[in-house]
RNA sequence: GGUCCCAUAGCUCAGUUGGAUAGAGCAACGGAUUUCUAAUCCGUCGGUCAUAGGUUCGAGUCCUAUUGGGAUCACCA
């Protein structure tokens, strides 16, 4: 049992002895810093029923708790506040339990699974920021779930087919000359991202040509040339076209592995891909019960709908009139295949915000038609990325690739590291590793930090920032204790339990505290799917840790119990800072 | 126009179910290293929590309205 929790236990009994009183959801909260204690009771809530001043209560419920509470060490009382310090015996158990606890912050298996949907790219151009931030919060948020208890699948929804893929598909045709990636020297996603972009460019000017003939815009749209060969290649693409299919197969397998090297740099990976060439035919199926079910309704022309009105949403289109399927069609089908291949009972989108509407329709409908698994659909729905020149735009070019960014971040690492002078004896590829982590470190952290929910600045500066609240800022505090344990090690210092009767400084108190909160946070990004607990916690530990590290001389301390006491507790932050950044997916080094 | 999200220090962000004098980082300024990694630590400066009401012992947090920003309401995905 935590603490807290026995803390919460005395303070309900003294309640019941006081008072009489049995109050169910007793609140503690952590003391704030300018107040001697570590944990505050509130009294102001218990004037009335007690009818007497909350200063009273407070001193009364103190005194009990000092007589009764073996972990409470002395209390305070300003105004309505009831603040309880603990014995440094109490603290130097709990982190005795912590060492003790190989698995301290992983819960075991408690049966639940739950399927995350992440990444779920377009195979027409290359990766970019936005899809960095969905890609780390879907590969965190499954490294959270999975500490927390769940069983976790990762899949990726390849969106590989539609009229977009047959843009690039076209402007290769007629511009390739049957470049490859070799021979163009480009990743494949990049190649293919460039005749994308020349699709548009030639696309753009003919509508331009058709326009100055004085074709309205709208018409002019349709008539391009292009637009109607892509129209056309759709077509081909779906009647099964040979020619077609191999073009189709050969640049997306570019794209897959162009992919595949940049997820492999920042140590992403899936343990089920669904392909929507797949899928897109899913879920027709599901409306014809629906529509037995009356979960549906047909219009005049044929068309299928669903009415939402009265749950404050509109009439959704699930099919058309000519029998084919809209996007809604096919999630539902592809919802149903996932909960069919693995039957989790929760299924996590990574989708950003601007799809809200749609998931909060495809839950509803889910829920309509009965599914069993439809309380347990979430979207993990995120904040657009923007940039200091305001928002991405592929069309203006102002998107920010993925791979450049991740050199970048490395390079500046890199020239941070290299200056130091530090890293003069390490080997070339160590550097290279080093740097990578370090500049992925910074990158993963600065996009993790922040609210899942809320849009976020990026700005290019910041993001390789390696001084304050960063990833390397906790990446270099876990070096420091490595290096620190390396000397302990070599001075033979004891590293199993902390002597019991061993005196405590305040920072020391204070890490063991945070050390105890480390299993609370986890379950809290858990419960919100929100990394960025786990982000605050780490930076909240690491400050902590060197604090204490400036404050008190951990290898020069001459008594034998206090030196192994620290030299325990350095080891158990470094164990857990290393646990923390895992989950956000970052790396830390035992040098930097 | 309907619906949803957001607004906290110059900038980027925290702020647990309503609790004390609203916190970090960056930026600016000033200190700390004969000793464990200075990619560090300590300090100073910086706020009408968008605005106006309401709920109550107490509101950045809950409710209403307003203003400003964003998204969405496609037989696109």
């Amino acid at each position: 049992m935590t603490l807290e929790l026995q803390l919460k236990n005395h303070i309900r009994q003294a309640l019941l002895a006081l008072y009489q009183l049995s109050e169910n959801d007793v609140v503690l909260q952590p003391t704030k810093k300018d107040f001697e204690g570590f944990y505050t009771f509130v009294t102001f809530g218990l004037t009335k029923a007690l009818r007497k001043p909350p200063v009273q209560i407070g001193q009364e419920l103190g005194q009990y708790l000092l007589l009764h509470a073996p972990q409470v060490s002395a209390f305070n009382v300003v105004q309505g506040f009831l603040n309880l310090s603990i014995h440094d015996q109490t603290w130097v158990g709990l982190l005795n339990e912590i060492i003790a606890d190989k698995n301290f912050g992983t819960k075991p298996a408690n049966g639940h699974s739950a399927m995350v949907e992440f990444s779920s790219p377009n195979t027409n151009k290359p990766l970019h920021l936005g899809h960095l931030r969905n890609v780390f919060l879907g590969d965190s948020i499954s490294r959270i779930l999975k500490a927390d208890g769940n069983e976790v699948v990762k899949t990726c929804l390849v969106n590989d087919r539609g009229i977009h893929i047959c843009k690039s598909m076209l402007a290769y045709q007629h511009l390739g000359n049957g470049e490859t990636p070799q021979s163009a020297g480009l990743k494949g996603d990049h190649l293919i991202g460039k005749y994308y972009v020349l699709f548009d460019r030639e696309y753009k000017r003919q509508v331009e040509a058709l326009t100055a003939t004085g074709l309205p815009e709208e018409e002019a749209k349709k008539q391009a040339p292009w637009m109607k060969e892509a129209q056309q290649m759709l077509q081909k693409w779906e009647q099964n076209d040979p020619d077609t299919r191999t073009l189709w197969q050969q640049m997306n397998q570019w794209v897959y592995d162009g992919f595949g090297e940049t997820y492999q740099k920042i140590g992403a990976n899936f343990d089920k891909v669904y392909y929507e060439s797949q899928t897109y035919l899913l879920g027709k199926d599901l409306v014809a019960d629906g529509l037995t079910t009356g979960v549906f309704f047909t219009k005049p022309d044929g068309s299928v709908w669903i009415d939402l009105t009265d749950e404050g949403l509109d009439q959704k289109l699930v099919l058309r009139a000519d029998g084919t399927s809209v996007y809604m069609t096919q999630d539902l089908g592809t919802t149903d295949l996932k909960f069919k291949d693995y039957g989790n009972d929760r299924s996590i989108w990574v989708v950003g915000n601007e799809q809200d509407y749609h998931f909060s329709v495809l839950f509803k409908i889910m829920k309509r038609l009965g599914r069993s698994y439809a309380d347990g659909c979430h979207h993990l729905s995120y904040g657009m990325v923007d940039l200091p020149s305001g928002k991405m735009k592929s069309r203006e070019g102002t998107v920010v690739d993925a791979d450049e960014l991740i050199a970048e971040v490395t390079a500046a690492a890199e020239t941070e590291g290299n200056s130091k002078g530090k890293l003069d004896d390490f080997p070339a590829s160590e550097k290279t590793q080093l740097f990578s982590m370090l500049g992925l470190g910074a990158l993963k952290y600065y996009l993790l930090k922040v609210d899942p929910q809320k849009r976020m600045l990026f700005n290019p500066a910041e993001s390789v920032e390696l001084h304050g609240n960063t990833g390397p800022f906790i990446q270099y505090t876990h070096a420091r204790i490595r290096s620190v344990l390396r000397k302990a090690h070599a001075m033979e210092v004891p590293l199993g339990a902390v002597a019991s009767d061993v005196a405590l400084q305040n920072s020391e108190r204070e890490l063991i505290f945070l050390l105890t909160q480390y299993p609370e946070r986890v379950a809290d990004a858990a419960r919100d799917y929100s990394p960025a607990f786990v982000a605050q916690y780490a930076y909240d530990l690491a400050k902590g840790y060197n604090s204490f590290y400036a404050e008190v001389s951990i290898l020069g301390e001459t008594d034998p119990v206090t030196l192994s006491a620290r030299v325990c507790l350095s080891n158990a932050v470094g164990l857990t800072l290393k646990k923390a950044t895992a989950l956000l997916g970052i790396d830390v080094p035992e040098r930097m």
